[in-house]
DNA sequence: GTTTAGCACTCGTGGTTTTGAAGTGCTAAA
DNA sequence: TTTAGCACTTCAAAACCACGAGTGCTAAAC
């Protein structure tokens, strides 16, 4: 077996890897006229006829019915992924992109928000949404540095109750004592204050009083400054996408794509519901229906979200996105009984008896 | 318009209800004779048509086309929305279950690997995922406790070089010497052992050292076993689902559902894909083409992966799942590149001159 | 022996037509 | 005010048809 696929010969080889590549270009049947145009094939239609004829009786090709053109099959796939593709090069350009991508960290989303998200999908069957909200002054409310190894730090701030932890790498040795001193010094400096309240001078304070440390002023501070950035950022998840599969009203797949083009852009929608969250002064469930939403594309869908409090204040929002022939009992109970809990965990005690949510 | 809305006659409302739940129920147009059937209308399909081209004509009502049934309208979910629902109740066990599940935190996932499956899939355009394997012996290597507030601590422990974070809550006030005390005795009693190894005796020793503190170590060493559980619990996480909506081979609805409850159910997934990502020898991309997959359902779609390895340990893997008709040269290009930077910024020297990852 | 042109054959696709069922509105009777 | 009956409308599914694309085969040409 093995010994019949190097067997091909040449014009074989060269056909099998015309149609496969024509098929995966533009995923239709590839007939033997369309061939003759390629560069590499100078026969004629009829002759590149027997080959297929052959290639598929060797089981690499097949084709769909009588009159159509031939596909790879699974073993044409195969023969062609080992045998004939050769390397996919890299532009610098690119490879250089992908590496400072996979270097800038991500921020973790809330963890009980997420939690909370994943679960308001799974119990309502739509797909459902968690919005943290842009929040302009935000500011750590504590630091605490811990040595990982020789040349990383791990830099562990208190943000508004959340811990959010970060790594620091060093091009420098560091001293076991230098992060007890370093955490001093940053909860002495900069705590209480905005990422765009550090200023130079109190940068160069806290370098002249780290001494030999000095080094260590700046990448942490950076650190800092670029958490304290993705966390006031505001944040949009979906979660279950997919489950708006299950309802007919999304049969029509370019209603489908039109509201899946809608999730990919979280931007637009962020900034809408950024807004919405953080001022609607009442507690209850928000009910948007149809053409009463903010968004263009929702026509024939319904938003319902409400805000997650966290004593008194407004940390974000859970809500469930679906057609508008919803089951608003279901969900509006849902939701209302999920923020209340994410309430209660975060630890507020005002979680469980605010207004009524419903009604 | 606000007393018109409260001024429907009672039948009305019982008809406009019956309507909207069955339209919610079964996603159809509603007719006249299929009201009569229900057990608060006792009218007859005339009285009813009349009824609902009355409600049309306060606009509570549509029909998509003269011999259809009616759907409610906008003005008819918001009137449904507002005065016809009552408050759906959960069950005191659907509550209680809700509050379990928020409570324990998920464990973020790796961030690097999040970056780098999200890149995956927008450079690809296919559907991406990332897998940690199962990792039956995960321990602790490194605690670190900090006071948060009066009553809860912060757990932070470094599992092979990761740092994870969790909250533990007291039912008692925690003095501030207490954390420290805590860490010490944590350091000393359960680095480098499992979760299962962790001993009833072991923990009596430990409250014996805490002294007046002992309270605080039942609940931190539970804490710590349920980080351990997730961590070592393995993950599978997908990524531009939606993608695949790009591909007509997914045009066909059904199709794309048995692919998207493929993805729901991860658990069959990851056990498979532990096994073959653990296991592989060698390192280079895997290729695996239709029936060749494990899977059943995955019948002509192609999975692509590779195994992120950290220090020669392999730590996950990243992968492509898209249809057998895929661009492979790109593909195993990307994934190629990927998990190696993966492994650089993990600080795996040989990240980039293992065995060539293709061919 | 290999390649090419020609031709009859097959089969899916796209468009049109037909039929049937569902539901309505109206009218007249109860 | 309610109900039965009937004519009308409209969509959806089935049936039908013609077309085009692509093939396999045969016989001639190189």
């Amino acid at each position: 077996m093995e010994d019949r696929k190097k067997d091909l010969s040449e014009r074989k080889k060269i056909i099998l890897k015309a149609i496969i590549d024509a098929h995966i270009e533009n995923g239709e049947p590839v007939g033997s006229k369309f061939l003759t145009g390629h560069k590499q094939i100078s026969c004629s239609s009829a002759t590149i006829r027997n080959e297929m004829a052959e290639l598929e009786e060797m089981g690499f090709l097949e084709q769909p019915h009588t009159s159509a053109g031939r596909i790879p099959s699974e073993a044409g796939y195969r023969f062609y992924v080992d045998w004939l593709i050769d390397r996919y090069n890299f532009t610098q350009g690119e490879i250089d992109e992908l590496r400072r991508t996979l270097n800038q960290k991500q921020s973790e989303l809330d963890a009980v928000m997420q939690t909370a998200v994943t679960l308001a999908a799974k119990l309502t069957n739509y797909t459902a949404l968690a919005i943290k909200p842009r929040q302009p002054r935000i500011t750590v409310g504590r630091y605490e540095l811990l040595r990982l190894d020789e040349m990383t730090l791990v830099l562990i701030m208190v943000i508004g109750g959340i811990v959010k932890t970060k790594y620091v790498h060093s091009n420098r040795p560091i001293p076991n004592e230098a992060a007890a001193c370093l955490s001093a010094v940053l909860n002495k400096y900069v705590t209480g204050i905005t990422a765009s309240e550090i200023t130079l001078p109190m940068m160069m304070e806290m370098e002249r009083v780290m001494g030999e440390y000095e080094y260590l002023v700046s990448p942490v501070i950076k650190a800092v400054c670029e958490t304290i950035s993705v966390f006031d950022g505001g944040d949009l998840r979906f979660e279950g996408i997919n489950r708006l599969l299950s309802y007919p009203e999304f049969y029509d797949m370019d209603r489908l794509r039109d509201m899946l083009a809608l999730f990919e852009k979280k931007d637009d929608l962020l900034e809408v519901l950024s807004e919405e969250t953080t001022h609607t002064p009442d507690d209850r469930v928000q009910v948007y229906i149809g053409r009463e939403n903010i968004v263009k594309v929702m026509d024939n869908s319904t938003l319902i979200f409400k805000a997650v409090r966290d004593h008194g204040k407004t940390v974000g929002a859970i809500g469930i996105i679906g057609p508008t022939r919803m089951n608003y009992r279901r969900v509006i109970a849902t939701i209302d009984h999920l923020t209340r809990g994410v309430s209660e965990v975060l630890g507020d005690p005002n979680g469980n008896d605010g207004a009524d949510g419903n009604e």
